[in-house]
Parts: C-alpha cells; structure tokens; sequence
DNA sequence: AAGTGGTCTAGACCACAGT
DNA sequence: CTGTGGTCTAGACCACTTT
C-alpha cells in the first residue's frame, strides 16, 4: 500500500485507511504499532500528517496512546467507534475497517394497520411502504431493518436508488423528497431475536438482540419514519458520546 | 486575556478556555467567531496552534466549521441529552412517575487487575473503588451498576453521601472532589444476564438484559469512571433523541 | 541516554465561498 | 479576486518511559 500526492483523497485519510487495514488483518489488540518517526520515514509524510492520521484513528477508538512508551491497537470489541453521533449503519461500519451491505429483503406497499397508523400518525387504512432490509458487514449478517413510511410522502420511492446506487435513506428522503429530519428519536432494549429472523441472521433461536425503535421528524414535526431494527448482539454495539456543555 | 509560555498548560488549551469563555459571555448561536489568521495574529501563536484548539472545541461540540465561510459558534442544546439530566436513572424514573431506589451492595477498595487497570488507564495494582449498586424502581429491581474509580482521586469518597443522602455519582464527583466530566462514552449491546444477576433482578437465568458500559472523561481528558451495568430488559428502555444541527 | 508521544513554529499550496 | 478553512512540510523542543 502506497500513499499518492496525485488522488484526490487527503494523505491523512489514504494513511488512515492502510492502518486501518493492517489492523483489522495483521494485529491484533494491544500491540504496539511502529512510532510516529518511522511511520513518517516509511510513508515519506511529515510528522503532523503521520498525527493526524493517528488522531482520527483514536478518536474512533481503533488506536490508544501512552505518552513515552507508544501507540497501541485498542480492543474493537471492547470500544468500537465513537463516531460523534453518527447513527449510520454504513458509516458506522466503514469507520470500523468493515465493509458493509445492505439488501432489501422486502418491498411493498399496504394499506396500515392500527399499530402502523399509530405510530406513524396517519389513519387506518391509509397506504404505507414498508421496506425489509438486511444489514451485513463482512459479509457476516448483522441487522435486520423493517421500515415504515407514509405512501403519501414517498410516493415513488425507487429501491433502486437505495440498493444500487447506495444511497442511505436519510440522504433519498432530503434529495430526492425535500424531507429534512429534524429530531429522530430512538428506544434501545434488549430481547430475545424472533425465530424467523435468526435464520436471517445465522444465530441460534432464542439468541438474545439489541432491539431499536426508531420514530423520525420532519421539519414540520410530521413523523416521517418509523423503524424496528434487530440487531446480532455480538456484532453491533451502539455507541454514544455524552458531551458535557457546561462551559 | 493572553496567551503565556511560561505557564504548565500548553497554548492550545489555554486558547481553548479563552475562546470557551468568549462564547459563554459575548457569542451567541451561529454567530461567526474571527478567522484562524485573525486568532493567530491576535495571541501571537501559530495557525497550527489555533487549529488544535479549535479542533478540541470542535469535538466537543462547542463550535462548527464551513469551508470557505468560517467556524460558527453551535447551538449548545444539541444532540443527545446531557448526561447528569434525562440520563441519571434516578430522574428518568421520576420522569415516568416510578419510585427509584438505590442500594450499595458492595463498597471496597481493592488493587486493579490488568482489566480494570486498562479501562482505567491506571497501572496495574492501583488501587481502585469498586462500587455495586442495585437500582430499583417501585421495588422491584431494574439493573445493576458496577463502578469503578481510580482511588487516588476520589479518596475518602463516602457510600453514606450517596446512599443516604441520596446523592447522585456526578454531583458528588464534581462537588466533592472538582471532578467536571467533560466526555462520557457509553456502548450499549445485548446480552444475557448473569445467573448471579438473575437472582438479583428476580429473572429467570439466561433472561436477555441490556448491558451498557461507560467510560467518563473529566476536563483533563483522564478517565474518572468506568461502569458496568446489567439491566432488566422487561423493565428499562433508553432513550436517545437526536436534533439535525444543520440547514 | 535513547526513544516515545505532545506541543509549537513559520512557512506553503489547495479547495471552497462570496465578491 | 479575496478570504476562508483544509492539508502538508521540515524542522524544533518538551515531557514521559524505559534502558
């Protein structure tokens, strides 16, 4: 792996990327990582390029460093992304050195039952889309995603844009539909992972789940989306920084 | 005020509570704050040395960047609840009208293994306080906490302050020692409880809980906490609302 | 003493936004 | 065009850890 002047991505970011690499395949937690002077020596990248790299590399919690001795491999099971508040999947996943997908299991459009017209703020009757998706990262399935939309506000979705063209919803609902959110507020529990969708995702019945309601604003304070994730416990950890803004 | 060399903190941070200052008293929201050349100039200090500033304020929220247009200063009411608010258990109980009880099952201090001495960023033998509490809501049991805290910052913490005179963790942190958390990192995931757990929380063994592990920071950046919890998966939800900053 | 990460300087050029 | 933040270099010295 070689670091180019000529791409368009930032020297930082190309570096990022490879110890992101030889992280992932070639050490493993708690080993130390070569020092800043040889990093810089064997990249030929001044020192600060090397620092920014390793910075960014710590703040998603991937490294950790101890003044005088070195820079570390920190455990990623223990701490995986901090990520700011970055609650998406595929972002969430690319931060961490793994490669995600995502595969629309289910299509459809349906007129809503009580508990879909309750939770979406519409009448009985009135048509939803839903949408099944399945997310894997490392080909390893990880998430299965079942959203609810108002047909009214998303007429005309196309799965296309989201599966081809790997768009996230968030960035389909702004572009394509004008749809800003402006709060999204999500339930997290623990449960137990439905029969059906441990098949789905290769764990054994009666596995227990991260289980994720999530009930999304638009400008307007109109519910825009509702979702129900579930989620493999031992390939997801939701993680959230706490800022304090007391000054 | 000014910048010194001469002082034990280094430039940046001291910049950092410069400008921290000017945002509390004379900045409001979105207001422009000057450019990086202007701050350079004004404390006589490298670009660089401002940039690190502004990329610590940056993190925390405090401040936002446009390329081309300037930094700005944030709405400071953004983004998931401030820890200490709706995310103590005793007030989010109060909120949904439930009587929140919190008894100390184990007080002691003790040398840390190589575990706690890592997640504590302490060496190995420290001492430490471990600190077991059982949270219940209506009397019945809803999760349990396992803290701890480097002892040689919070000697002569009291079990009394907190179980009788029903004060919370934080307060008592910072009221009592000057410890301000500045960062909490919390990862959430699901497990199954512990059959020791299970006896605690009146479970049947192998019931699904949500596990949350938290780190703080205090305003130094050293870790004053870390905390383990197991809870009642039937009994507690958390809940994060997330705020869109842009547009 | 040698090696590590932490801080700092004084430059430079690039990419983006507004005139 | 000017001014902004974003990236990058080649040095320097400091503080901490281990030998």
């Amino acid at each position: 792996m070689t670091i180019k002047y000529d791409k368009k991505e930032p020297l930082y970011e190309q570096l990022m990327d490879t110890i992101k690499v030889k992280i992932k395949n070639d050490y493993k937690a708690d080993d130390k990582l070569p020092s800043e002077r040889e990093i810089m020596r064997k990249y030929s990248v001044s020192r600060n390029t090397v620092r920014q790299a390793l910075n960014e590399l710590e703040i998603l919690g991937l490294i950790y460093r101890q003044h005088g001795k070195g820079t570390f491999v920190a455990n990623a099971t223990d701490n995986p992304a901090t990520l700011g508040n970055e609650h998406s999947f595929t972002k969430q996943m690319i931060a961490l050195g793994r490669k995600p997908e995502t595969k629309i299991m289910e299509y459809s459009v349906r007129p809503a039952n009580k508990y879909f017209a309750n939770k979406l703020n519409i009448n009985e009757g009135d048509r939803i889309i839903k949408l099944k998706r399945l997310r894997s990262a490392d080909k390893v399935p990880v998430m299965i995603d079942r959203t609810y939309l108002p047909f009214s506000k998303f007429e005309g979705l196309s799965a296309v844009e989201l599966e081809v063209k790997h768009r996230s919803l968030y960035a389909v609902f702004a572009e394509d539909f004008g749809e800003e959110f402006r709060i999204a507020d999500e339930a997290l529990s623990a449960g137990r992972i439905s029969d059906k969708d441990a098949d789905v995702l290769q764990v054994a019945q009666g596995s227990p789940g991260l289980m994720l309601k999530r009930t999304t604003f638009n400008q307007q304070n109109e519910i825009i989306e509702f979702t129900l994730s579930s989620t493999r416990s031992d390939q997801y950890v939701y993680n959230i920084r706490y800022k304090n803004t007391k000054i």
